[in-house]
DNA sequence: TGAAAACCGTATAGTCACTACAAGGTCAAG
DNA sequence: CTTGACCTTGTAGTGACTATACGGTTTTCA
């Protein structure tokens, strides 16, 4: 099959796949005469796993990990369990502070009531500057 | 004060702040003689209020618009609020599919026991090209 | 006094994972 | 035979910084 089937099996696009290809996640397929690229269910079998990942929010460069460790399957778990583990934490860490956002949103979004015979209470929430964001901010640096 | 200072006291780095002024954030601040940015009271408001919605991951663009309602305070209540209410929906969205991929990852890492006599069943999983990726990876598209 | 450290300046490139675009070659249908 | 869909390469853009290079200024302190 050709660039465009292929990368629509695997539900992304074709640029994606030469994209994975330069980055050297994707080996280099066989070429046509006319120079397309000639894919078949192995290079699928590759993409879906990279496919797959992507859609847990693995970044590129654990996936590059992830297969290595396939490709040598016989004391890769613990390394899997790893990389796992460590991204858990970071999506746990990433859920805690959006929720967090959220509350905060919500809560400036109820401190306007609409009226305007004065200066709108959001705007002038954002404009009251206080210490606690600045620290608030600090410890979003440190994450 | 001198761009340190004054990027210390709204938690944030000097580059952050130059990197604003291009950006037309920040106006251009009075300069010493030998050519360094002198930054007031005011300033530091301007820089908090920026620094405040970015704690609530409101993009420089959105921030832009804030500043601009600001600017205009007697009639802007009911866009600002039009901005909140789009930022938190998308917020919910993002908290939603973040607490899916945790289930996800959390189901992921169970299945695999530790046993070194077979392959990696997280790696196996993974290997597994399905259907359902395919859609989901879609729908994250269409998000 | 003089040297080192800490600060400031500009300009440029890198991050991440794509996405968009330009300019052209190939192929299938009508 | 022409239209349009598909493919090729290469380059630039996205967002919000962050890092680096290279050099000037200011402060400190021995």
């Amino acid at each position: 099959m050709r660039i465009g089937e292929f990368a629509a099996k695997a539900g992304c696009d074709a640029q994606t796949v030469r994209y994975y290809e330069r980055e050297g996640l994707l080996a280099e397929p066989a070429r046509e005469e006319s120079g397309y690229r000639r894919y078949d269910a192995r290079h699928l079998q590759r993409l879906n796993f990279i496919r797959h990942c992507r859609a847990l929010d693995i970044p590129l460069s654990e996936v590059r990990q992830l297969l290595e460790f396939a490709a040598v399957p016989e004391a890769s778990c613990a390394e899997v369990n790893d990389l796992l583990d460590g991204h858990i934490a970071l999506v746990k860490h990433r859920l805690a502070s959006l929720r967090t956002l959220e509350k905060q949103l919500v809560s400036l979004r109820r401190s306007c009531d609409g009226d305007r015979s004065h200066p709108c209470a959001i705007l002038e929430s954002f404009r009251t500057a206080t210490e606690e964001h600045a620290s608030a901010c600090h410890a979003k640096h440190r994450a």
